[in-house]
DNA sequence: GGCTCATATTTCACTGGTGAATTAAAAAGG
DNA sequence: CCTTTTTAATTCACCAGTGAAATATGAGCC
């Protein structure tokens, strides 16, 4: 028990159960909100995961990358919330994370003095250059056996999804 | 901002400026692990979203469709753990909330001392009849445009992405 | 210039979830 | 049998993330 596999077997024999009963049912939808909902939980354990050894979970990591691939390597708290899909208590508890651990450093805005600018540091450039390459196995072992089309029609699916999102959010004002 | 569209335009962007200077960086499969989490997560925001009015969250719901699905109506908690993928602490929780409301009972059972049986009660049975229909239309909203071919692809790709995870859990004890 | 409104960040109290230890009962092994 | 090991559920202490309020600065407007 516990492998997806299992869990998808019986997400698809609960589903079927249920729309015996319930004949409105949108069965693939609903099938397909769940295999979504399953497999993306599954891969951030896999990313936390492989993060784990290197003290840093998901968040925190996104935070670390935007910064190191920014043209400057520095950025403002609210822009991080952004990027991140994080809120901006959140953001304040990464940004301490990060910088009790000198990857990054806080300093005043001059510009605007309500904003801080957080910069990751030459040892947060190192410590990223270090770790990165680690993670490329388990990535690469994720999408074994998919080929070019498969990648591509990948892409297409979940972008597509993503837009639909969007537009969902939109009425609801979010 | 904060639209998955313009997320995935800035991970896109991050991805490539990235590769420029690491060309080892399998630039595809990092966007679609990208997308997965991106995606996956708004999913999730989507679903407690429309859960909110119902006072449930994300593993409650889905531990009383379970319950609300089986041939009998009633688990254990520790089959419902294998089930959510929830850990039994967790579930010790999800049972109190769900029995707090009357959702559910708990009662010990007589083969296995040890363990307890979780029952939906008849008035679990009536929410779930009234709750999940308000699902439906955001749900079948999500996957606008997704014809009979897309969701067919989309659930192919989703399991195999599946199956790859379960191998890599294999290797490591998980 | 001074008042009001909006924006950026932080603090605080809370929810949801996890790992380690606890309790209790069943199963296994002389 | 009786000891040891395993299994099931719970409790406890903690981590990650959120919403509401606090603080401080900037912007718009007579």
């Amino acid at each position: 028990m516990a492998t997806l596999g299992n869990c998808i077997g019986m997400m698809d024999e609960g589903i079927r159960r249920l729309s015996d009963a319930l004949p409105e049912l949108p069965v693939d939808k609903a099938k397909l909100s769940r295999l979504m909902l399953m497999v993306g939980g599954r891969v951030q354990e896999e990313l936390e995961h492989t993060l784990k050894p290197h003290r840093l979970n998901h968040s925190e990591f996104l935070t670390l990358m935007i910064l190191y691939s920014s043209p400057d390597g520095s950025s403002t708290p609210g822009e991080l919330c952004d990027y991140t899909s994080q809120g901006a208590t959140n953001m304040t508890r990464i940004g301490n994370a990060l910088v009790t651990r000198g990857l990054v450093v806080r300093s005043a805005s001059e510009e605007d003095r309500r904003r801080v600018r957080i910069g990751i540091t030459p040892n947060g450039r190192r410590f990223v250059q270090k770790m990165l390459p680690t993670l490329f196995p388990r990535l690469s072992a994720m999408f074994d056996g998919f080929g070019e089309s498969d990648r591509r029609q990948f892409g297409r699916l979940l972008r597509k999804l993503a837009d639909n999102l969007d537009r969902l959010d939109e009425g609801t004002g979010r």
